[in-house]
DNA sequence: CTAGCGTGAGAATGTTCATTCTCAAAGGAG
DNA sequence: CTCCTTTGAGAATGAACATTCTCACGCTAG
């Protein structure tokens, strides 16, 4: 097993691992045993736990983001308003099995010294959440400057509280919120 | 000291610390070194550290809530629409220092396990909120059923935003699409 | 063949922490 | 005063880790 193959091993065990279980639920011989890395190869790629969340943490903003938008996207192109479309991507992502939220957000949370290398790529990671809605909607020709940013606050109001409440009300209810201020701006 | 007394003395201190630190990240010996109750007492009262959780989160619920819906009220009171008042609230406890976000939902993203209990207690008071921000709108005259609803989102969505980013912004985004959600409706 | 390096398996170490236990002091009832 | 219950202080226990170390195997260069 080459280096290369062993950290694609532990990227998509250990990210998931930490998703399902939370980052202080999971130990470092939970993630071998579920790789199959060594811990002596584990710490040499990752001298640290805390290295290996940041690398998880990495990895899942590229591969979620590249989903988000495929998602996002494809509505569009189906007729779906720009305003709207992310609503149904975040309603498919919270109808899979296990969901339990936004990782980042839950990596925050559970955060008790102040980790500013984990709160910078979470933060980052909403930063581009929003860059790309601001894209999209854009694109779609509605003004107002602001409906980018509420539409983010509304997504990611729809992920806490549909994981928090196990219920896709919420998300209903933000794609009406972002409809609403949709309508009011027109 | 009675019972009660190291009760009070146990809510208001242990509270305090989950908020700041994490869950994981206080120790009990911590807890009886900031309240003075002895572990021998802390454990007659509260036979676990989650039972020391639940009625912490319990209290807090009643705290919070009574601040917010004062908070929220005088603001109305003051002739701010009941739709936009919320944000103001929410933007005053962001101004706070050691302003982390939602205590519950910070717990809910710690939990490893499936702490059923603590879940509850979290579901309980956003269903709080909820109903609060519905009799405040319903009152207020704005007749759009899922406005409520869309406002808890946007809360939501404002708290977790702020607390990640470490910025107002998300509040005052939150606060455009209410409006511009009114405005919709008009 | 063989010395030497890299590696896996997993034992060892050291720490943290929830929970329990010990012991002695304190206070009230008789 | 004396017995008995309650309590505090804090040591002990046992488990769960993150991280490091040991040792023997297998491979490669010479």
């Amino acid at each position: 097993m080459t280096d290369a193959e062993a950290v694609a091993a532990l990227l998509a065990v250990a990210d998931g691992l930490f998703y399902d279980r939370g980052i202080a639920g999971v130990g470092m011989s939970d993630v071998r045993d579920a790789s199959g890395v060594s811990l002596r190869r584990l710490y040499h790629l990752y001298p640290s736990k805390r290295d290996l969340v940041a690398a998880c943490l990495v990895d899942r903003h590229i591969r979620w983001m590249a989903w988000f938008v495929a998602a996002t996207d494809a509505r569009i192109a189906d007729g779906v308003d720009a305003v709207v479309a992310p609503f149904d991507a975040i309603e498919e992502w919270a109808s899979s099995p296990g969901y339990r939220g936004c990782a980042f957000l839950n990596a925050i949370a559970e955060t008790t010294e102040i980790d500013e290398g984990h709160r910078q790529i979470v933060a980052d990671h909403k930063r581009s959440l929003i860059e790309y809605l601001r894209r999209i909607i854009d694109r779609s020709g509605h003004a107002a400057p602001w409906l980018p940013d509420a539409v983010a606050v509304l997504v990611d109001g729809a992920i806490v509280q549909s994981a928090a409440l196990r219920s896709h009300a919420p998300i209903a209810a933000a794609r009406s919120a972002a409809v609403g201020a949709l309508v009011g701006v027109r």
